[in-house]
DNA sequence: GCGACAG
DNA sequence: ATCTTGTCGC
């Protein structure tokens, strides 16, 4: 994919929060996926422990049977620091490209972080949609923002997550007996259709079967670096 | 002022 | 995110 670059981001905290409410407004949250659904992208980062550098890998997986159609990965320098609601920031810059080294475009991503569930409605999902223009969903471990009720230990279930009175995602029980993931729109999805897109890739691990594979490639890509 | 706080 | 062994539980 031909995609901006995005190094050369020298932006104070200040900045970038900024810059995160013009860009918040460019979101589309109406639901732009295909039809059905053939192909879903993950993505995920690692990092290396003392260093400064860092790996992402993106894979392409076919629905429904989860099969591998393409990976790619890209390393890189951090420039940015860890800032709870800054996060893409951080990471937007390796991630694009490992999705520049991508030939195929996928229907929608999987994104391991939120989506509008972010303070400023612009969590790293939303930032991975607008660059690329591929329909994003935010699948995060934990929360950012936002509160909820414990949702029912069951696979399948789930309830809102309100920030402001508004339900601006899912807290979602993957699978029997695990913490729940935070299921947010990122970008041209609506909360059906992430709910929806998340739940068709749920295999037989707490992650989803995108961003699961991802993370096992970034990781893998991070021991081998230091061999 | 005091906690909370994606990865 | 990362550092870490065994261990308790479905």
């Amino acid at each position: 994919m031909d995609l901006p670059c995005l190094h050369g981001w020298r932006l104070t905290g200040r900045e970038a929060v900024a810059l995160q409410r013009e860009l918040a407004e460019k979101v589309v949250l109406a639901d732009g996926l295909p039809r059905p659904v053939r192909t879903v992208a993950g993505v995920d980062v690692s990092y290396e422990r003392n260093g400064d550098s860092f790996f992402a890998a993106v894979v392409v997986l076919e629905l429904p049977d989860f099969k591998l159609i393409e990976e790619a990965s890209a390393t890189g320098r951090m420039s940015f620091p860890y800032v709870p609601g800054l996060l893409s920031f951080r990471e937007l810059p390796v991630v694009l490209d490992a999705f520049s080294a991508l030939r195929t475009v996928p229907d929608a991503v999987l994104v391991d972080g939120q989506g509008i569930a972010h303070p400023r409605r612009f969590g790293i999902a939303c930032h991975l949609g607008l660059w690329t223009g591929l329909p994003t969903v935010g699948c995060a471990k934990s929360r950012l923002c936002g509160s909820h009720l414990p949702p029912a230990p069951h696979k399948g279930d789930w309830v809102p997550l309100l920030l402001d009175g508004e339900a601006v995602g899912a807290v979602l029980t993957s699978r029997r007996g695990v913490r729940p993931l935070y299921i947010s729109p990122g970008h041209r999805t609506d909360l059906p259709s992430a709910l929806r897109l998340v739940q068709s890739c749920l295999g037989s691990y707490r992650l989803p079967e995108p961003t699961r594979l991802a993370h096992l490639l970034s990781n893998r890509l991070r021991l081998q670096a230091r061999n």
